[in-house]
DNA sequence: TTAGGTGCAAAACCTTTGCCATCCC
DNA sequence: GGGATGGCAAAGGTTTTGCACCTAA
């Protein structure tokens, strides 16, 4: 599939690409409508999907009602909030060496591996002591 | 918060506890309700989110439409299909000097975290080769 | 010119919720 | 008995889709 270059598909690209936050569908199409106010919310959809589908951006592995995406390129880890549920992105290096020893284990044919950490983040570690 | 016992909640326990699968809501009230005919899908997804909170089953960290749960207790990595999806516990050992070294370098508390890989099983690997 | 893209709105889906009857402790 | 739970159906929220109209190449 070979995508087109329109004013959309750019500004939703753009869009992510300029963040370092791990936005939802919805948030990335409130920021759009701000420089193409006539953006739908399924082209924004569509739109996303295709760039996931080409690699140009990442759909992120988290459970949760909605999705979350990413413009970041290189591979890395994160870390989500069990309270707040804000995503962080770690420096921690990124251990390819697991992807060959999994693919050698299985007979699966391993392409990278997501890693997400949870637990509290420091906000949230320093407020009420509630569980979960 | 304690449970009440209820053949219900027992049901959905014991579906999730007896398979070696990833099942969505939807598959596990397919299979619940050849015991109890009369159950309501509302029961279901309200026991699976209090045996989620409880901590007696997990909901697993993966992105898209259906939310997956699994029953078994220790922790383990997994590993998910590209192609078709499928999901296959894995026997690599959980490297907990992760969770540590990610508390010290960002003052966050680190209670676990989730590896997933990403690739094509064995099946998918033998059949089109089809990219993504 | 034309296949791919957009806008709009409706549809599809998964999940949650309100309410009242029922059941467990 | 009384609060927790279940059944049912409706509501809620996110994502997809059908279709007629554009538009990039």
């Amino acid at each position: 599939m070979k995508l087109r270059h329109t004013r959309q598909r750019e500004a939703v690209l753009e869009v992510l690409r300029s963040v370092h936050s791990h936005p939802t569908a919805d948030w990335v199409y409130e920021v759009v409508k701000k420089t193409l106010p006539h953006i739908s919310k399924g082209t924004v959809y569509r739109n996303l999907r295709m760039l996931c589908e080409s690699g140009e951006v990442s759909e992120l592995d988290f459970s949760g009602a909605m999705r979350r995406f990413e413009g970041r390129q290189e591979s890395h880890y994160h870390f989500r909030c069990r309270r707040c549920g804000e995503v962080f992105d770690l420096d921690e290096p990124v251990n390819h060496d697991l992807d060959r020893r999994i693919a050698e284990q299985t007979g699966f044919e391993v392409a990278y591996h997501h890693l997400v950490f949870r637990g509290l983040c420091r906000d949230c570690r320093s407020k009420q002591p509630d569980q979960q």
